[in-house]
DNA sequence: GTCATATGCTGAGGTTACCTCATGTTGAGG
DNA sequence: CCTCAACATGAGGTAACCTCAGCATATGAC
């Protein structure tokens, strides 16, 4: 179906997208959002993020990073800790089953987008890598 | 600042989004939303288009078609027409505003993502382009 | 023909992932 | 100690989706 995008950017985008797609149904299994997803991925990554630190990483407002982190403290997929260094600060990290789960989606999130770069050669496949890199590097 | 996203598909990702955002951002300045003005790019590149073939086109439920077509229909820039052939389809033609603003809006993305690809040399370019089609290209 | 079933759109109502603005609390510099 | 900035959150809003129900029309079976 859905035949010829044409520009550049185009496939850039729809190539993006069928790739969200793609992990987006993986993810479905552990009926866990996207977006709670990427922040528990930030969250497992950094081991104890304060929350307008996670909305930095996540390019969201910090308002908005509240209402993620209620919703992975309600699965007790993270915890708030106060920050030792300032008292207004909240500092989130991940629990055991937190973790458990980062490192499951991380695993479910990279065999997915694997079958969808599988169609590309080796070659192919370092190639877009590097110019992507350089796309992203830019500023 | 935040640097090193890894895979390549973080990448494709990364990339994507700031192509997104680089031209969400030159799109404010007519004041139209992304998805209408998705929309209104199909409406003037069919010519005209009943509702359903929209939805198919933007991957979006029938239902959801309908509300972007109210909203460019409130800005006079498309009409609802009676489709002659099936009198339960409703033809969607872009009014001569609604071509003018819909080839605006073309120039304005070219422009502003030509920018942004402007970073690779002309093979790099056409190599991204070959294999983002690849990518594309399955199923 | 007419009848069952499918298709095309829309009303009603819900969800998600964001946003801004106002507020209480705490830190830091003068 | 006093002002000003920064941290998180309550309240309330929005865009862009969704499903489900319902009505009008088309289509194929008999």
């Amino acid at each position: 179906m859905h035949t010829h995008d044409d520009s550049t950017s185009d496939l850039l985008m729809t190539a993006a997208r069928s790739m969200r797609r793609s992990f987006g149904e993986a993810m479905a299994a552990w009926d866990i959002t996207p977006s709670q997803a990427r922040a528990l991925r930030i969250v497992g990554e950094l081991g104890a993020v304060r929350l307008s630190v996670l909305a930095d990483r996540l390019r969201i407002a910090p308002r908005s990073v509240t209402e993620v982190v209620d919703a992975l403290e309600a699965r007790s997929l993270v915890a708030r800790q106060p920050d030792p260094a300032d008292r207004r600060a909240t500092s989130v990290v991940p629990t055991a089953e937190g973790v458990r789960l980062g490192t499951a989606l991380e695993e479910a999130r990279r065999t997915a987008t694997e079958q969808r770069l599988a169609v590309l050669s080796d070659a192919d496949r370092a190639e877009l890598d590097r110019i992507l890199r350089l796309l992203v590097a830019q500023e």
